[in-house]
DNA sequence: CGATGACTTGAACGCCATCAATCGCTGTGG
DNA sequence: CCACAGCGATTGATGGCGTTCAAGTCATCG
C-alpha cells in the first residue's frame, strides 16, 4: 500500500476550508487514490488517519451478519470523514467512484491539537455537524415513507453537488436504497413517481443525471 | 420559572463522572425538577444550558408537522444531554417521569473550556459517544425488523438501568415505539413474543417491570 | 362505580419487499 | 459487424410484515 503516495506539504491545498488550513501547521498530508468500490477502511480497524475527499465520492456503512447494509453518509468533494474519537473506525468506508482522498495522520493531528485550541474547536464543530446530519437521518429512517425519503435525498443532493440545477449522482440505486432504508426497486419507483409528477427529469440515458424542475415541490413532498 | 432553583456550588455533587468534576471549577450548577411529560427545552430554542439527569428519565425527540415523532435517545440518571454546539437545540427534551436535572450555563462552560483543554476533550468525547449511539440507531431503524428492534432495546435498557436482572422501564409503550420507529401495538406484540419464547417475564401487573431471563438470547435475536 | 389511561390482542388493510421479466447500454469476442 | 453476456435500472405481480382500526382487560382515580 501507499505506492502512489504524494507528499503535499509544499503544495497548495486544492480545497480550502475544513482541513485545507491545516497543511501549513506541520501536519503531514498525503493524497491517495481509490478505485471504484475499493475499501478505504473497515469497521473495527484502528483509526490511524483522518480523510478528506478531494474528488469523487465515498460511502460509509455498517453491515449486519446476514448482509443487510445501512449507509450512514455519503462524503463528497471537500467533506471530512473518519472523524472517530475512539481507537477504531465505527463504519466501513468505500469509494463510490474513482476517488482522490487526502489523508492526515491522526497522531500528528492530536499532537497539534494539544496546543491549538482553534483546531480542537474545529474538530468538535465538525463532529457536531456530523451528529446533526445523523440525527436528521434518524427521523427519516424512523418515520418517513418511501416518497418522502427519496424527495429528501434529492433535496440533500441538490444542495451538496448541484451544478446549475443538474444533479449528477455518483451512486447506484442500491447505494441510495441502503442510505434510505429501502430496496432499490422502491427507490426506482419513487424516482419514476416524482418524474411523473413533474418534479424532475432524467437527462441522457444513464438515469444518474437529474434535472431538478421543482425543488420547492420536492421539499414539500419531504414535509 | 426557576422558582425552585437550588444553588449547588457548596454541595458535593450527587453523581460522579461526566459533569460531577466540573462543580469545583467555578461553574454555576443548579438543580431543577420537571414533572412527568413536561418540556425541558424545545427544538429550535436557544441552547442556554447543558443538562445532566440526576434522577428520573428524559426523552429527546423530533416532530414532523403531522405529529409523527422520532425519539433520538432516552437520557437516564447520570447522562448528559443538550450538548449542542450550535446556537439552538436540535431536539425537544421532555421528562418521561418526574425528573431532577442539573443545569450548567453553557456560557460559563465555554468560558472555562477556553482555558481548560481537558474539559474541551471531555466535551468532544461526550459528543462522540453521542454520535456512536445515534449511528448504531441508524442501522436499527434502517435495517432491523420489529423483533430485532425490541430485543436490541431490551439489551440496551438492561445495560443502562438494570438492578439485579430486573429492568424497570420508565417509559410507555408509545415512547418505546417512537424510539424504535414502530407503533405501540407492534412493540406490545414483540414483548409478548419474547415472553412466549422464554427470554423475559413480566413482574407485577404494570408491564413495566421486566425480568430478563436470557440476555444472550435477546442479543442473538438482535443479531 | 364510571371514567380514564396503559396495555394487549384480534382482524383487515396497505406499503414496501420479494420475485421475476424486460429494457438499454457497454464491453467482448467470434 | 453482430451475438451475447453482464450490469444497472425499470416495471409488474405477489406476498408479508407492520400499521390501522377496533375491542377488550386491568389498574388507578375521581
Amino acid at each position: 500500500m501507499f505506492t502512489n503516495l504524494n507528499t503535499d506539504s509544499s503544495k497548495r491545498p486544492r480545497l480550502l476550508g475544513e482541513l485545507g488550513d491545516l497543511s501549513c501547521k506541520q501536519i503531514s498530508v498525503v493524497e491517495f487514490k481509490y478505485g471504484r468500490n475499493s475499501e478505504i477502511f473497515g469497521e473495527g480497524e484502528p483509526a490511524e488517519f483522518l480523510y478528506q475527499v478531494i474528488k469523487g465520492a465515498v460511502r460509509s456503512h455498517k453491515l449486519l451478519s446476514d448482509g443487510r447494509r445501512q449507509i450512514g453518509a455519503f462524503h463528497l468533494a471537500g467533506d471530512v470523514f473518519g472523524l472517530e474519537n475512539g481507537e477504531h473506525h465505527r463504519f466501513t468506508a468505500e469509494a463510490v467512484v474513482d476517488t482522490t482522498v487526502r489523508l492526515l495522520k491522526r497522531q500528528s493531528l492530536d499532537r497539534v491539537a494539544k496546543s491549538d485550541k482553534a483546531l480542537i474547536f474545529k474538530i468538535l464543530s465538525m463532529t457536531t455537524d456530523n451528529l446533526q446530519h445523523v440525527e436528521n437521518h434518524l427521523l427519516l429512517l424512523g418515520r418517513k415513507d418511501s416518497l418522502e425519503r427519496v424527495a429528501a435525498f434529492l433535496v440533500e443532493m441538490d444542495r451538496r453537488l448541484t451544478a446549475a440545477g443538474v444533479v449528477t449522482l455518483p451512486m447506484s440505486r442500491r447505494d441510495i436504497a441502503d442510505y434510505l432504508g429501502l430496496t432499490l426497486e422502491t427507490v426506482s419507483r419513487a424516482f419514476s413517481n416524482l418524474q411523473k409528477k413533474g418534479f424532475l427529469k432524467f437527462l441522457g440515458q444513464t438515469q444518474r443525471e437529474i434535472l431538478i424542475l421543482n425543488l420547492a415541490g420536492l421539499a414539500a413532498v419531504d414535509r
